[in-house]
DNA sequence: CAGTGGTCTAGACCACGGA
DNA sequence: CCGTGGTCTAGACCACTGA
């Protein structure tokens, strides 16, 4: 099964909504209409209808209905998040569907080892052997986000200048089989050191937004440790929220 | 059914997970295994296991297991957000959860209507009568969120100084029956205002951290807008992003 | 009351991993 | 090969909504 069937349904039904076939605020088929259109259990098309609710495009209602509440966005000025939907994109992926350009320059790249204070952070093993990574960042040429890398050495033996101002995660993906399988991120804002305000575009602003990623591979192996500093000119962070129990 | 079943067994797993019964980086036992020990299916269990998976504090791995990535986390020095774990939290809620003292200061509160502009950054209809209000938040004391609000009037036809400064959402949920469906959350980062400097404690940085949310209630009405200014200091926004088809 | 979404069971088959 | 998780079906019963 190369693609699920409630992804299929998934993917149809959010092209209706992001279209307008759905309208803002009016109710979608019943599960058992939809079960019957697409020829599968209301258990695979509530598996659809739960994807749409994780990205914030339907609210189910007891009783009354599936009811629309995804609004078209204005177009962003720039990529409004690396990771939208809660899924996992690389900047790249984001950067590409949004229309923007993206290069990279990569500023320095190293072996080195897992200290303490590293293993704290990250939760890698200390003693772990690692390669650093500075990278930074232009949209539309303007550069915006310094980002400093750490790869477990066992998964990622090797880069260079090439792949690391292509794409590292198309090299991780496609050259090396890894694949991510959980990433878990902290935001938080940081006064610009000496480095982000040579470097980075901040508009006068003297902070930056810090984007914490510690990533699983599908192995459950911790294989990276990133901190992504963003410059706060049109930084976006869209998010979803429901309660709890409705997200089956 | 109070709690259903797969939320029970989520409590339960998370707990131990939480608690070191099951380590970081070990194996949970196989589903089958908990579907015989809880006395359901597996199907059940997985429910479970989503929940789990959706606050990063597990990976499920075809094949292999699941396996245990929660790491605890040092104290934080304030509540980490507002949100966390991608669930719907009041700043009380959150507050009381991590032991901070939560204060609340009402600036103001007023009826109005909702203009064009307002209507396009926060989707409710132009003309609707609306209440506007400021408070200033202060955790441990210090103030550090100014939060602007605007309710429905239709569902929130009043307030008053004692509400707005205990917990609007306990009056919401309890008082006036109102339950929370889905919130959708924009963070950017803006420049301090006069009024930030004025009334945030912003440690001598000159931006805030604006976070936006529109709110669904359970019956599909846009009741509720909201703009949270924090102050950049101790800010910190956790979420956890995850391959996509994982999330069912 | 009929129709909606919410929960749960029982059982099937598949894809993948490791011994 | 067996055990793991991933997908899907068929069908049941419940809770809630609105006419």
């Amino acid at each position: 099964m190369a693609d699920p069937k409630y992804n299929v349904i998934f993917q149809i039904l959010r092209h209706r909504i992001e279209q307008g076939e759905y309208k803002f605020l009016s109710l979608l088929p019943s599960e058992n209409a939809l079960a019957l259109e697409f020829s599968c259990t209301r258990n695979t098309v509530r598996k659809a209808l739960a994807l749409l609710a994780g990205q914030g495009h339907i609210l189910t209602m007891q009783g009354r209905g599936v009811q629309v509440i995804y609004r078209r966005r204005p177009v962003p000025s720039r990529p409004p998040s690396t990771f939208l939907l809660g899924g996992i994109e690389s900047l790249k992926e984001a950067a590409d569907r949004n229309g923007f350009s993206l290069s990279t320059r990569m500023l320095s790249l190293e072996e080195s080892y897992v200290d303490r204070e590293l293993a704290k952070r990250s939760g890698m093993a200390v003693g772990e052997v690692v390669l650093r990574l500075r990278r930074l960042r232009l949209l539309n040429d303007v550069p915006l986000i310094l980002d400093e890398n750490v790869f477990l050495k066992s998964i990622v033996p090797s880069l260079n200048k090439t792949i690391v101002e292509s794409s590292i995660y198309a090299h991780l993906e496609h050259e090396l089989g890894v694949t991510v399988g959980s990433a878990t991120r902290t935001v938080t804002v940081e006064p610009a050191t000496e480095d982000d305000v040579e470097l980075l575009h901040l508009g006068g602003l003297g902070c930056i937004v810090a984007v914490t990623s510690s990533t699983f591979d599908t192995n459950g192996l911790l294989f990276e440790y990133t901190v992504s500093r963003h410059s706060p000119i049109g930084f976006e962070f869209n998010t979803t929220a429901r309660r709890l129990p409705a997200s089956i």
